[in-house]
DNA sequence: CTTGTATATCTGTTTTAGCGTATATATGAT
DNA sequence: ATCATATATACGCTAAAACAGATATACAAG
């Protein structure tokens, strides 16, 4: 992964918003993401490709569910970026967290062990 | 400035490459830049209007040079993420310094003081 | 005043990225 | 087996970004 190509990545505003929202909540589904960012499932699927296919982030199917967590085995310097931006986001990010929908989290938890 | 609006600047590659070139020799004139990225002229100076749009570069005319630096007065997060970059991309920008054409050189030396 | 060099901007075109809709696959429930 | 839910992908369209080439401006030198 170059410079070039994580900033490319992070270029795009559903990209960017997601990959931090699962970089603070450990664990993301697709439904989840959809609901917090307002936006159609198809788009959310194609921006989680994405980031997926430059190894951001990894997921795991469990029943119908797929989760999405960051790669953890990601370079330092990758997390020292994302990490900044984590920081001047947090506010940001905790008004969207504060958005997720709650029926959804006794599944999730189901679905975690 | 916004980690968006950061990352979209950052995900050109001839920006990129500039502004960690323009950070890491202090500061450039458009005919250096064109010089080592090999690139036409309109392109740099198209490139280095964004950088600058986004108060990335500031620059400082000196007869009929325009020679461009970071601005100094970036948020720290800012200068966090270009160093992270500074540091992965280091050799390659040794490489691109080491083709800087030294013709140029007195007269920038002349212009700085 | 003319010429040459450095830089910026404009114009029209091409390329790239993102989007919405429709559709396909997989799983779980009835 | 049928239906509903979750997710991914394909297709055609639109919009945004980048480019090349031409032109404009500013300055320096003769």
């Amino acid at each position: 992964m170059t410079p070039l190509e994580l900033f490319k990545c992070l270029s795009d505003e559903t990209r960017l918003t997601m990959l931090l929202l699962v970089n603070q909540q450990q664990e993301l589904c697709v439904c989840e993401l959809t609901d917090v960012l307002q936006v159609s499932q198809p788009k959310i699927s194609r921006h989680l490709a994405a980031l997926k296919k430059q190894s951001l982030l990894l997921d795991r199917k469990s029943g119908q569910w797929v989760f999405y967590r960051v790669n953890p085995d990601l370079p330092q310097w990758v997390f020292n970026v994302i990490e900044q931006a984590a920081v001047v986001s947090e506010k940001e990010l905790a008004d969207l967290v504060a958005c997720i929908n709650l029926v959804d989290e006794p599944i999730r938890r189901a679905a975690c062990c």
